[in-house]
RNA sequence: GGGGAGGUGGCGGAGCGGUCAAUCGCAGCAGACUGUAAAUCUGCCGUCCUAGUGGCUACGGAGGUUCGAACCCUCCCCUCCCCA
């Protein structure tokens, strides 16, 4: 199957070198993509990357996956408008670990035809000294050049500048692009669109010291909608890493997706062939209420992160605490999809708890002034019964079967709060 | 260097001595409607609590005048425009 038709397509095309499509046409073509290690966990944001290094298997070529742990020492001042804050040694190699597991889940290593790597630049970059660097790299680089680029250009003309070190950072990651070349005849760079001037600074220096020529290719900026940033919810960041982003609260985040782009993602983040989605687009534009494109697509994002059963309990979870009422529900099934939902305990007291506290101590609102704004406007219900009363004493008797209350803030956040003797 | 305009809540943008925690719009949260949508309408919207004619923090920074300052004065910092 042909890569680039592929990409286009599905959108993800949001600029190329000149003979990209070509290149990619006449054979395999080993490229890579680079993840920055600046957080213990990849989210949602760096899903359409990964998903791009997996079609690029799936079509034949050898995709490889860098993590920065060298270049995650210094920090890419693209997009950035302020220094940043130089991470330790130890914060970025733990990070490292933590997003090579997740690379590995979209990428087959054990491929023979169209092998995927998984690489770390410290191993190189860690190793070349500060008088070779000079010498063999920063010897093809004109000054007056990157002077020019407009993340250069952004930040000198803002008051807090910007360090040598932020400066020097397109340079490591353009010897990470000829590094990859002599090893591997890595010929293409991706990356989000933010990085096309990084990539055709390394594609300059393989042109200048090994005479080649070599491709880039950008996806698009990912927008919403309703312009909200992408990945994020009113809760904060969708990880992809279960224990920061629960798989339930991820596959939600998915399936509350805006009709207007839902077939937009299913073509970004998803492997479905064409005639599937375009399908689903028929059957959603039908009957919109049903959201079959919104629930393919939380189904198989999640499948892909999490896994199928993390899609199941995500699915069963979602069906117990939206399909029905909870009074026909039991202990038992509740209590099956605790661990799924965001979820807490509160100890036992005879005389129970006045509302505003027990809202804040169990962690669903941040404080008792939040609890009783959101009571007073009528969005905290306990066991599916709306609170009207901010003075309302929640006794022990309330909880399900003296066991479990169930939570819910607004339409969509539920949260189960177990009691403990 | 000279002249002019301006710095206010997440953003935009009013206010120009008391009734200012600060009009309004956007964003956000909640409610109604619905499809766990969108649009629309309604409420909330610095922050905390014992919820009160409550506490704390806030109109670039530091001082000052005043019973009282976002608003007046002084100095400083910064942004934008015009001229050199």
């Amino acid at each position: 199957m042909d890569l680039y038709g592929e990409f286009e397509w599905r959108g993800l095309v949001h600029d190329a070198t000149e003979g990209a499509r070509e290149a990619l046409g006449q054979g395999q073509v080993t490229g890579y993509i680079g993840f920055d290690p600046t957080a213990p966990s990849l989210h949602v944001g760096s899903l359409l990357v990964m998903t791009a290094l997996a079609h690029m298997q799936r079509c034949g070529h050898a995709p490889i996956a860098v993590v920065g742990g060298g270049t995650g020492l210094i920090g890419d001042p693209s997009g950035k408008t302020v220094e940043r804050q130089l991470l330790t040694g130890e914060k970025v190699e733990e990070n490292v670990a933590g997003i090579r597991a997740q690379l590995a889940r979209f990428l087959d290593f054990d491929s023979t035809t169209a092998p995927a790597r998984l690489v770390n630049n410290a191993e190189w970059l860690n190793k070349i000294t500060a008088i070779d660097f000079m010498r063999d790299i920063g010897k093809h680089f004109s000054v007056n050049a990157m002077l020019a680029k407009d993340s250069v250009k952004r930040r000198l003309e803002s008051e807090d500048g910007i360090t040598y070190t932020e400066f020097s950072y397109s340079l490591l990651q353009a010897y990470d692009f000829l590094e990859l070349f002599d090893r591997f005849n890595c010929t293409l760079q991706m990356g989000g669109s933010d990085q096309w001037g990084n990539i055709t600074v390394g594609m300059d220096l393989i042109r200048r010291v090994r005479g080649a020529k070599v491709h880039g290719l950008v996806l698009p900026l990912i927008t919403t909608a309703s312009g909200t940033k992408f990945g994020k919810t009113e809760s904060g960041t969708i990880w992809l890493d279960p224990a920061l982003t629960k798989p339930y609260e991820f596959y939600q985040f998915w399936l509350n997706t805006h009709d207007r782009d839902a077939v937009k993602y299913l073509k970004f983040f998803t492997f479905l062939h064409r005639p599937e989605i375009e399908e689903l687009e028929r059957m959603t534009v039908r009957e919109p209420e049903r959201r079959h494109a919104q629930r393919k697509l939380a189904h198989e994002v999640t499948r892909l992160v999490h896994g199928a059963e993390a899609v199941r309990d995500a699915e069963v979870a979602g069906q117990k605490l939206f399909g029905g009422s909870l009074a026909t529900m039991s202990v038992a099934d509740l209590l099956q999809v605790f661990p799924n939902v965001p979820s807490t305990t509160a100890d036992y007291v005879d005389a129970g708890w006045p509302i505003v506290e027990f809202l804040a101590t169990s962690g669903v609102v941040t404080s008792k002034s939040e609890a009783t704004r959101l009571i007073r406007g009528g969005g905290i219900y306990i066991n599916d019964e709306r609170v009207t009363d901010e003075k309302f004493r929640l006794l022990p008797v309330h909880a399900i079967q003296g066991q479990l209350f169930v939570v819910r803030k607004g339409k969509k956040d539920n949260y189960l709060v177990r009691l403990v003797r």
